[in-house]
DNA sequence: GCCAACGTTGGC
DNA sequence: GCCAACGTTGGC
């Protein structure tokens, strides 16, 4: 079981977005970090859900649902997409700023390579971040 | 709206 | 294969 963050813009595509389908693809990455973390992504796969620039918050829990496969929306088949169901929604999101002042959070990739849309997190930084949007 | 960080492209 | 130019991302 590995645990990952998803970074996406809230008016392009939001966690409300994701309930409101039930069930999503994630597709869209052109970076080959990105590509290279969905694609070791299995199903039943746990990740925050992030909304950078407009909110800039953790908002919630995804379940990855399907493992990698071609982005649908390139003819490209260098990029990949997996699907993903939601978990929850925070009752209290986890603000960007929360994390990056707490030093426990100073080697998140969040924190330390901002641009990177699709990242891995460890347990315990995911269980703590879990932790804080019940605090 | 600005700009730093970073990735990609293309000329050499 | 290097690196300058350029484009994009995302925090501020």
């Amino acid at each position: 079981m590995n645990y990952w963050l998803l970074k996406s813009e809230p008016d392009v595509y939001s966690i409300d977005d994701l309930i409101q389908e039930g069930e999503g693809v994630w597709d869209g990455v052109r970076n080959y970090q990105a590509r290279n973390n969905l694609r070791a992504m299995l199903p039943g796969d746990l990740a925050l859900f992030y909304h950078s620039n407009i909110g800039m918050e953790v908002v919630g829990m995804v379940e990855i649902s399907t493992a990698a496969f071609a982005d649908p929306t390139t003819e490209d088949d260098r990029w990949s997409a997996v699907g993903v169901k939601p978990v929850r929604k925070f009752k209290k999101p986890v603000p960007l700023k929360v994390l990056k002042s707490d030093p426990y959070f100073e080697d998140l990739t969040l924190v330390k390579h901002s641009r990177l849309s699709v990242m891995p997190v460890t347990k315990a930084h995911f269980d703590a971040i879990l932790a804080l949007s019940e605090a």
